[in-house]
DNA sequence: GCGGTGACGGTCG
DNA sequence: CCGACCGCCACCG
């Protein structure tokens, strides 16, 4: 099955980031099953369409950083994150300790 | 069908 | 702590 292309599963996953949380692309890549690793989580995110409703921004590097190349959209991530109450440091990182996403690990633990 | 590239990650210096 | 290099593998030309 799957018929869908695996970007369709890494949207899934993106779409259940919370708001006011980020997730990097290697946590994003494991959630939607992605063997390859980070690499095509960041590509699904290249692939998406503007309209479409995914919180795209919501997706950062294990740095904590904007890994967007193209400066503006790279703003406009920061912008919406900020607005969602996830701050930037002076060197435009995220405090990942903090926002980090926990993804539902099957009970907490 | 082959080669280069990349919204990354982990390790080394 | 930060910067640089290599490695993985799918997608594009």
């Amino acid at each position: 099955m799957s018929a869908a292309p695996s970007w369709e599963r890494v949207y899934a996953v993106v779409r259940r980031v919370p708001r006011g949380r980020v997730a990097t692309y290697g946590q994003v890549a494991r959630l939607a099953g992605l063997t390859n690793g980070a690499r095509q989580a960041g590509y699904a995110l290249h692939a998406l369409r503007p309209h479409t409703a995914v919180p795209w921004y919501r997706i950062v590097n294990a740095a904590g950083r904007i890994s967007l190349g193209d400066v503006a959209g790279a703003v406009t991530q920061r912008l919406l994150l900020e607005r969602e109450g996830v701050p930037f440091d002076a060197a435009g990182r995220v405090d990942l300790a903090r926002y980090q996403w926990k993804a539902r690990p099957r009970r907490g633990a």
